[in-house]
DNA sequence: GCCTGGACTTAGTAAAAACCTT
DNA sequence: AAGGTTTTTACTAAGTCCAGGC
């Protein structure tokens, strides 16, 4: 967003692609007229050339449908839990395409999920495949308890994805505390004593008033109209314009807040850390299936003024307050259901185990539902995330021939299927997002590749000594800026050309073709792909072949460089940017003075072993002998501790505007990382904090030195 | 087919915590 | 112990994809 990211305007990488979302709002600030009819045109566009034709794609969803539905011929309700135990015996038989499993640990597939006995559920146990329970008779007094192994077990194959399912509820937002009387606000510089209401959302202006935001004009209009709706008819009949409320002494107020809370001594700072401890546990975990399980976010969102990325329209709206009344619960019917706050009551409890979440309620700014689901370590998001890898790996297998065919594609005879095509090698080549429609006037004008105009991409036949290059520069999630050039293909290059005839700028590039259309298309290529199949594909690959490229046979630090430089590459092909730190010049500039006072430690090191050599020389005896040697350490020492800091410099440099979080968390196979840290003796949290190790457990306890995604 | 709502993943930034210096 | 810096975590917006109703 131009507001968000205003200090950015020069993110730029080695490359070509920049991040400046500044300058480019003037290219785009006309679009919203402009585009308004942008539906229609598709549609337009769509009679002119005739509608669609379309096979029938589903054939083979109908028949997965089949397939599971015959996993229950047996006509198990899943009310028996015996019954269900032994059904689920006899499908573990069942291949599932899906898995891997390596051979090690085969035999343990199978996993407790029996929740017939309320005395059973014993959180902290883990139970081996035998149902013994093989807690913590270990010795160690603070012996952590055995991690549970999810990934020896079988998965539900019935699309439920629990049988047990008990939590604490929400933990809502404090309510709000009005500031002090001597705190005032001013409408046009006399003294006004605000509502409650009011007052709570003046207090959500009055915090931001530091931030870019409160100065865009979409802003300030959400955040008035909203604001006026929260006040008195009084309050609405004297304040009428923005401009004249000075929330100065509320942002005073709430700036001293903050240094007092940071000014508090140890004990008051113990005391909320002690606060914080108990919240979680008492609200932070829930038991499913027997295990208890850390949930992500279970802190209902506190209203404020909503903050879009990028040229949001609905910027400065006020988020409302969350009620217990708004809040549906979703848990086990034999669990002990949460309990509303005194006085209050939820808007509905429901037993639904065909989804993850616990809590859900919709938000009033998009009116779009949002859920209070488990975190990353827990076996259902784990599950669902190597699933997503082995999807990738699958892809591997059959990606030539996929290219192949959309090659062959670009010859097509049916436009659409030229489009498709295109579309799909871009999806592929350049790892761009499917690209949804999105509804105008409701959210940030971004793209994805489906959803590409033709004002998106620039042709020219040649360019920097390349043919056929294309020229990208869009705003894609986030409203991060794409930029880059790349040589295509001659067919390519045509077929764009094609696209774009008689078009204008902000008409559709590939107006037959939707993500809809093309997830159908790759569904019957290959079963489980979608557009962002390649995403994952090719970041995983990417990283792979980089390792094997650049890890070389030096020391730790510098291998550690290596595979932070292959996941650079992948961040690189995902465009994976961030803001550079505020502080990036100064501390680059603190490890050069590090650099400098090493270099010179390193010379008077040299020095003293010099002397130390020619000493011994003419004395010849035991004495400066070592001597000579303490010295031979002390430079070898200090020449590592220099090296480790230029290899830190590199890193830091190269990695200024990018963010290699996103794909470590979300992109790259962890067990190709994994397998390159045995590989060469790293250990494993040089790459992945406590965290990422949490999340990735499974992958470090499965993947050996040779993996191969 | 087309639209909408729902569920879930992916994303960057802000705040908090940990770490490192002085 | 304070203060600055770096790393981690929290937060929540913004995507993808699918299913179900017309």
């Amino acid at each position: 967003m131009s507001g968000d990211h205003s200090h950015n305007d020069d993110r730029i990488d080695c490359g070509s692609r920049v991040n400046d979302s500044h300058k480019h709002k003037d290219k785009y600030k006309d679009k919203e007229h402009k585009h308004k009819d942008h539906k229609k045109d598709k549609e337009r566009e769509k009679s002119k050339h005739g509608s669609s034709d379309h096979k029938d794609s589903s054939d083979k969803k109908h028949r997965d449908k089949e397939r599971e539905k015959m996993k229950h011929k047996d006509g198990s309700t899943d009310k028996h839990k015996h019954k269900d135990k032994e059904k689920r015996k006899e499908e573990k038989s069942e291949p599932e395409d899906d898995f891997y499993h390596s051979p090690k640990h085969e035999k343990s597939l199978k996993r407790e999920r029996d929740d017939d006995n309320e005395s059973d559920i014993k959180p902290k146990k883990t139970k081996n495949k035998k149902g013994e329970v093989t807690d913590g008779k270990k010795k160690g007094k603070k012996e952590p308890e055995e991690k549970w192994k999810w990934w020896e077990e079988e998965r539900y194959t019935d699309g439920s994805k629990w049988r047990f399912l008990e939590h604490k509820g929400p933990v809502f937002a404090p309510p709000y505390e009005p500031v002090p009387s001597n705190v005032k606000f001013y409408y046009d510089g006399k003294h006004m004593r605000l509502s409650p209401q009011a007052e709570e959302v003046a207090t959500f202006f009055a915090k931001m008033l530091d931030h870019d935001y409160t100065t865009k004009d979409i802003f300030r209009k959400n955040f008035f109209k909203d604001w006026r709706k929260e006040m008195t008819s009084e309050e609405k009949a004297t304040i009428t314009d923005l401009k004249k409320c000075n929330f100065a002494e509320m942002n005073e107020y709430f700036k001293a807040q903050s240094e007092a809370r940071k000014a508090m001594s140890k004990e008051e700072k113990l005391k909320i850390k002690e606060e914080n401890e108990r919240i979680l546990q008492e609200y932070g975990f829930c038991i499913m299936d027997n295990h208890k399980e850390r949930i992500a976010n279970f802190r209902i969102e506190p209203p404020g003024l909503f903050r879009g990325r990028g040229d949001h329209p609905k910027m400065g709206m006020l988020k409302r307050r969350i009620r217990p009344e708004d809040i549906i619960i979703n848990c086990s019917k034999d669990s002990k259901h949460p309990k509303p706050p005194p006085g209050t009551k939820w808007k509905e409890v429901r037993h639904d185990n065909k989804v993850t979440w616990l809590v859900s309620w919709t938000e009033n700014i998009q009116g779009s539902i949002k859920y209070i689901m488990l975190n990353p370590s827990s076996r259902i998001k784990g599950e669902k995330d190597w699933q997503k890898y082995e999807t990738a790996r699958r892809l591997k297998s059959c990606v030539d021939r996929l290219r192949a065919q959309y090659r062959d594609d670009w010859k097509s005879k049916e436009m659409r299927i030229r489009q498709r095509a295109v579309a799909l090698y871009f999806i592929d080549k350049l790892a761009l997002r499917a690209g949804n429609e999105k509804e105008e006037g409701e959210t940030a004008d971004t793209v994805g590749c489906c959803s590409l105009r033709v004002e998106h991409i620039k042709l020219y036949p040649e360019k920097d000594g390349q043919e056929y290059v294309v020229e990208f520069d869009f705003l894609g999630k986030d409203s991060i800026r794409y930029y880059n050039k790349v040589p295509v293909e001659k067919r390519v290059y045509k077929n764009l050309q094609l696209f774009m005839e008689n078009k204008e700028p902000d008409d559709d590039l590939f107006d037959r073709l939707n993500t809809s259309i093309l997830n159908k298309h790759l569904q019957e290529l290959m079963d489980g792909l979608t557009a962002k199949v390649f995403r994952t594909y090719n970041a995983s690959i990417t990283l792979q072949q980089q390792l094997k490229e650049l890890t070389t046979d030096e020391n730790i630090p510098a291998k550690i460089l290596s595979y932070n430089r292959a996941n650079r590459a992948v961040a690189i092909l995902c465009n994976h940017q961030r803001a550079p730190p505020k502080t990036f010049e100064k501390s680059m500039q603190n490890l050069q003075t590090k650099i400098d006072a090493k270099k010179d430690q390193l010379s008077d090191a040299r020095r003293e072993l010099k002397s130390a050599k020619a000493d011994a020389k003419v004395r010849r005896d035991e004495k400066s002998k070592k001597a000579v040697e303490t010295k031979k350490k002390a430079v070898q020492r200090i020449e590592e501790q220099l090296m480790k800091l230029e290899v830190q410099a590199t890193d830091r440099e190269e990695n200024k505007q990018i963010a290699l979080g996103t794909s470590k968390l979300n992109y790259l196979d962890p067990r190709i990382s994994v397998a390159w840290c045995k590989k060469w003796g790293i250990p494993i949290e040089k790459i992945y904090n406590k965290t990422q190790r949490e999340k990735f457990a499974w992958a470090i306890d499965m993947a050996d030195e040779d993996f191969e995604f």
